[in-house]
DNA sequence: GGAAAAGCGTGCGCCGAGCACGCTAATCTG
DNA sequence: CAGATTAGCGTGCTCGGCGCACGCTTTTCC
């Protein structure tokens, strides 16, 4: 074949990208977080980490959802103390959304995590190897086919 | 910070682990091949490539679904005439489900338009870069922390 | 040869997602 | 400056996907 280089991307990339990389991956970094974090409340979390205080509205659009998806998830997070709901000083109608502090432990935790597992597995490598990859990795993140992403 | 490679490489991957980069790639992999192929449809062909003609049970348990999860998407696919339905000669209770000649090119045109994409955004960088990132990522991605998976 | 096990499809209940509604507050307009 | 329009919020409702449980057929085991 002429150019393999393509495919053998495409094979690693696609197992990323499968449902069940996913839900293994989240679920391995939000265990013990308490049963509020998930799969499908941490992009709010994670979204809010990013943001600082924000409407539902506006965090919807931030991480490609519906609002109301927002606010339910919001709902969870809320009782689970990892968020809390205050108005918006500058608008009435408006309610923001923000972390509390153990919300951003959570997020922190989580991103730590996901971190040192990817050191552990690293570990073997040769210094040189896992600095071009962490370099061409970035590059092709932010220039690739995938770039411009929400959730 | 003393060793900043693990999170730059998290912060990457948490950007490919998203909901919306994987809808993103999925509709536009999945364009144009007929509305059975979607991002919920579609792990059900790659699968059934990989194995060849399967039950539904075992390419349930393959790709991390439930049986009658796979069946019901198995239905659209069927009707859609990408998959087919066979009696095993070897087993009269089971029914093996096999892609059609459309069921392979669809997968076919899938990675392929996945390749292309990654070539094209590979195009502008130096050839020992590529290589060198082909190589990287395949090691990652087969020893990582994400090593082993399905769907 | 009879019982247990394995395979299949389908009915049913659950849960997440988005739309539509009603309400309040801000903004625009004449 | 008052009325109308727009923007924001939460919630009721409906739709769709998923997994469990059931009934059935065929195979496997003792």
């Amino acid at each position: 074949m002429k150019n393999p280089t393509g495919h053998d991307i495409a094979d690693a990339l696609g197992l990323l990208l499968r449902r069940s990389t996913r839900a293994r991956v989240y679920t391995r970094l939000t265990e013990g977080l308490g049963e509020a974090v998930d799969e499908l409340t941490y992009p709010v979390l994670s979204g809010l980490a990013r943001t600082g205080p924000y409407s539902a509205a506006d965090l919807g659009r931030e991480i490609g959802l519906d609002r109301t998806t927002v606010t339910r998830r919001a709902d969870r997070l809320e009782q689970a103390g990892l968020l809390r709901r205050q108005p918006d000083p500058a608008d009435g109608r408006a309610t923001l959304l923000a972390l509390t502090d153990d919300g951003r432990t959570a997020v922190e935790a989580t991103r730590q995590r996901l971190a040192t597992g990817i050191e552990e597995s690293l570990a073997t490598w040769p210094q040189a190897d896992a600095q071009a990859f962490a370099r061409l990795l970035r590059r092709f993140v932010d220039e690739g086919p995938f770039a411009a992403g929400q959730d």
